[in-house]
Order: structure tokens, then sequence, then C-alpha cells
DNA sequence: ATGTCACCTGGTAGGTGA
């Protein structure tokens, strides 16, 4: 089977990108991020009418996400339970049998800011959380935009973005603390191409240069470990006249 | 090269967030 991610940066804008996407790979499920939208906007109908069941939790503006599948996910639950968070970050569901939680990390601004605080807090929240739901759900899947690349071969230019967000040694702590749960970076799991990543920016001719940050995760818990067969990154989506700054990350699973 | 994109408010631009 087939799980991806991608923040696809307003669904509004690239609804038409992901219905084209979604009929050429047929993923089991797919978790977006920044659709941007509030929950009675959400393209339920157009995406029902290509045989996507969907769950969503949105906002206005900003943040949002949603978990499409060709089953309609069960047990949904949307952000962190028992955080209070007025944004929409988080969705997670049971697709398959397997525990899905599709996040969008808080990007953080810069690291003195309030924004990066927030992150910190928000990503506390998230492991402790995390913690009891591999128990409950020892075959579960995180993935999303972590806006986090976790070591300096994630980043095209190490040593400019020391420190800066999203490669500051207290967002990488955070994240080998989600790996300490018992969960492993799947695009890790196998040989990459050099310099791959899911991001670049719109600003630089950033695509153009592949100069670009991985932030976008694949986190799978020991139990389902064994089915991993591949993980890429699908660049594909980025080349389009009006890509979103995110490609998606997709893995495949074995029986 | 801070060289873009998406969204908002309240407008025919400016601010915010990424």
């Amino acid at each position: 089977m087939k799980l991806a991610t991608w923040n696809v940066n307003s669904l509004t804008v690239r609804l038409p990108q992901l219905l084209d996407w979604l009929q050429a790979h047929q993923p089991d499920a797919l978790v977006l991020q920044e659709t941007k939208l509030t929950d009675d906007k959400f393209p339920q109908a157009e995406l029902a009418a290509a045989g996507w069941r969907s769950v969503w939790f949105g906002q206005k503006t900003y943040n949002g996400v949603a978990l499409l599948a060709r089953e309609e996910a069960s047990d949904v639950v949307r952000n962190i339970p028992g955080f209070a968070d007025e944004q929409a970050r988080v969705i997670a569901g049971t697709v398959a049998g397997i525990r899905i939680i599709g996040a969008y990390f808080p990007n953080g601004q810069a690291p003195d800011s309030d924004k990066f605080v927030y992150k910190l807090r928000w990503m506390d929240a998230l492991h402790a959380w995390l913690r009891a739901e591999l128990t409950a759900h020892p075959q579960l899947v995180l993935m999303g935009d972590f806006n986090i690349a976790p070591e300096d071969r994630d980043v095209f230019d190490p040593v400019a973005w020391a420190g800066q967000i999203h490669c500051t040694d207290a967002e990488r702590e955070h994240f080998r603390g989600l790996l300490g749960l018992g969960l492993t970076d799947a695009f890790r799991q196998f040989e990459q191409p050099p310099r791959t990543w899911s991001w670049w920016d719109y600003r630089n001719l950033a695509f153009r240069k592949n100069q670009g940050l991985r932030i976008d995760h694949i986190l799978l818990s020991q139990a389902l470990l064994p089915r991993l067969q591949a993980c890429q990154v699908d660049k594909a989506p980025r080349r389009n006249e009006r890509p979103s700054d995110h490609a998606p990350v997709v893995v495949e699973l074995g029986a």
C-alpha cells in the first residue's frame, strides 16, 4: 500500500493538481497540510466525485489539514487532545488498520520569536500524545510538514542555515525525540539521490537551482517497519506551472 | 539578489505568514 503527505499551500488553488496526482498515484491514504480553508469550504464533493473519502480540519487563511483515502477513516481526532490550540494542525484517523497522524508543525518564524516558543510547546504536546497513541495503535505513521530539517544533509547550504529556523538544535532535538519513541524516518532507510529536498522557497529561483530543505517527513512505528519497501520525494508536482512550494513524500508498504 | 505566493482587509495597495 501507498501512503503520502503533501503540503499543498492552499487547497483552493491546488485542487486540480491534487485530483491529477491522486488519479496518477492512487495512494491508500494521503494527508494534506496548509489547506487554508474553513471547514464549510472544504471540497468534499469534488473529491468524493473522484472516489476519495475525506476528513478535514481547517480554519480561515492559515494552516488546515486533511486525510484522504478510498475508505473513510475511523476514530478521527482533530488536533492534539488536551492541548488547547486555536490553530488547525493535526488530523488523525485509522485507515486499513494503520493509525495515520497527519501533522502541520508550526513554522516557528525565527528562533528568537514568540512563534518559536509556540513551536516548542506544540512539539512537546505532540510527543506526549504520540507516546500514548503508539501504545494504543502499534501500527502507526506520523507524516506531514515537520518544518524541521533533521540533519545538515537535509539542507542545501548547512553553513548559511546553521542555527536558523528549521535547523536549530532545539528543533532537531525534538525530531530525535520522536525517533526515540520508536519511530523511523522512512526516507533514510534507503539510498537516495543526493540533494533531495521536499521544499523549495518560491523566491530566489530556488527550485531551478535545487536549493531546498527536506522538512516533510514520514515516520513509521517499529511494528510497520518490516513492511517498508520504498520512500521517495515526488518532485514532479513542484515543476507544475503553478506549484505548491512543497513536493509530496510517498512511502510504499508491503502486505 | 528579499528574485514569490496566497490570503486578508479594504481597496485599487499594503500587511502577514510562509
